[in-house]
RNA sequence: GCCCUCAUCGUCUAGCGGCCCAGGACGCCGCCCUUUCAAGGCGGUAGCACGGGUUCGAAUCCCGUUGGGGGCACCA
């Protein structure tokens, strides 16, 4: 038998990280066994569902690697209505199914509990099927349900205390136990691979392959990602979409190769490693059952450490988004026509080892676009003390009638304008470097100053001399 | 409250009865290198939740406690 996963989000917001990851061990999951992968859009709640998230959904995943096309999909939810209804009708005329019109409110009446579940009221009342009438499926009172689980072994659920849960509502619409049941059965799965937030919910859908005369799918509940808090990760609360990160810069092979370190790790000492590595090693039994926290800062770490790795060129055409804005990427603050490109490149691998994420690039370089520097009042006030303008005047005047500009030569000046004053180079710099980047770190300076060009440096020097 | 589930450094993990007075990574802290800051190199900090068993021997197996997480909708 073939192995056949599903991923099946629901397009209601932005593509959420955890999804993700859910997404990508199914894929691996696929492809280490030859068997096929299905993206199902859960797309029945119509009132929170919108097109745009579907689209969302699609070129996140093929920002990590599933691409379109090469899967099974998109299939969507909605379009199986007439399955989810026959299953519906099936269980009824099988007596597994009867009608309830208990509100939730008689039920919290009649038991005094509020957080039990449904009590059976109308088990055996013989309700006629109406409009306003959920359809309840009849679990058995005895016995127990055995969930085969990849990660964490055989779970088990006491029947009598699975309520009669609804599987139509008063309109008829499925719920998502069924659907989603009955979607898995009608697309063949064989392996359910999800948040664990959904093990609950498995003894019911269980249940349901089982009265619908099937052999349940394999399940591996991974478990949920979790904030600093230790709680599942939130949209409202917490920064949870996969396009914020791929609009800050993060790099789609840092993002996939930390996503799949929450909860497993390859072998040997080292954690960062080529895809082909994760698609290789990577068991759902070696997963740690227990809630993983999404460290953002480990995911920047890796995320420098691929920008590190990446070829020159590659760094060069990776920054450009951030470099000339997109939709979704703000511009920069520089005028598009003073952007050099030359000038880019030429700084560009002084650059790449001093960003995380790539949308630092801007203010790494945005002094060489910008008419005047962005002047950073802290790092003025502390360069810009006793000294300072004498050391700009030096600095000005031996820039100026400088042979060659080059950045050994300035180098070579700056030095002796410091040494002059009793100055080292670290310390003399300062003030030349805030005048003319308006930080007091950045990229190496006579390299800036190079590319910068004499015309520019100078009217930067004399222009903050004049401010000092 | 009920059901399910989990438990190794702050965090992510390696470990699956002796190789472990526990290894790696992120973070943090030093030092080196150095034109700032990074990068890089070197070193350090820090953990088997607790209590009982089982065993010649337990981080590894069992039980309990404690603590964490998830779920308990006519949402998905």
């Amino acid at each position: 038998m073939t192995v056949r996963v599903r991923f099946a989000p629901s397009p209601t917001g932005m593509f959420h990280v955890g999804g993700a990851r859910s997404a990508l061990q199914n894929w691996i999951y696929a492809k280490q066994r030859g068997g096929d992968f299905v993206l199902r859009i859960e797309d029945t709640d119509a009132a929170r569902n919108r097109p745009e998230w579907t689209e969302g959904i699609l070129t996140a995943l093929d920002w990590l690697g599933i691409r379109r096309g090469t899967y099974e999909g998109p299939l969507f939810q909605s379009q199986y209505a007439a399955e989810h209804r026959k299953a519906a009708e099936q269980l009824l005329a099988m007596g597994r199914a009867y009608y309830c019109d208990c509100s939730r409110d008689d039920v919290v009446a009649r038991t005094g509990n509020k957080h039990t579940g449904y009590d059976g009221f109308c088990r055996d009342r013989g309700l006629a099927p109406a409009e306003g009438r959920a359809l309840r499926f009849r679990t058995p009172d005895e016995g127990a349900t055995v969930v085969v689980d990849l990660i964490r072994g055989e779970p088990t659920f006491e029947n009598a205390l699975i309520e009669d849960f609804v599987i139509a509502r008063g309109d008829g619409s499925p719920v998502f136990l069924l659907a989603n049941v009955v979607d898995d059965m009608t697309m063949g799965i064989t392996h359910v691979i999800r948040a664990e937030e959904h093990l609950p919910n498995t003894p019911k859908q269980q249940l349901l392959w089982q009265a619908l005369g099937h052999q349940p799918p394999v399940w591996a509940h991974v478990p949920v990602v979790v904030n600093e808090k230790r709680q599942k990760l939130s949209k409202r609360r917490d920064k949870v979409a996969l396009e914020q990160y791929r609009d800050e810069g993060y790099l789609a092979d840092a993002m996939r190769n930390y996503l799949m370190l929450l909860g497993w790790a390859p072998s040997g000492d080292r954690e960062i490693v080529p895809w082909s590595v994760v698609e290789q090693e990577f068991r759902l039994a070696d997963v740690n059952p227990s809630p993983a926290f999404f460290d953002e800062k480990k995911l920047r770490a890796f995320n420098g450490e691929y920008i590190r790795a990446l070829p020159p060129q590659e760094f060069v055409a990776a920054c450009e988004p951030w470099l000339t804005g997109t939709a979704m990427i703000p511009a920069p603050p520089w005028n598009p026509a003073d952007f050099r490109p030359a000038d880019f490149e030429a700084v560009a691998p002084l650059a790449q080892t001093r960003i995380a994420v790539l949308s630092e690039i801007v203010p790494a370089v945005d002094f060489l676009f910008l008419p005047e520097p962005v002047v950073d009042e802290a790092a003025w006030a502390k360069a810009m003390k006793e000294g300072a303008a004498e050391l700009l005047d030096a600095a000005i005047a031996a820039f100026g009638s400088l042979p060659e500009w080059s950045a050994e030569a300035l180098k070579t000046t700056l030095e002796q304008v410091g040494a002059e004053r009793g100055l080292k180079l670290g310390k003399a710099q300062a003030p030349v470097r805030v005048a003319v980047t308006g930080r007091s770190v950045g990229l190496p300076l006579f390299e800036s100053l190079e590319v910068l060009g004499r015309e520019r440096t100078l009217a930067r020097l004399v222009s903050a001399r004049a401010r000092v």
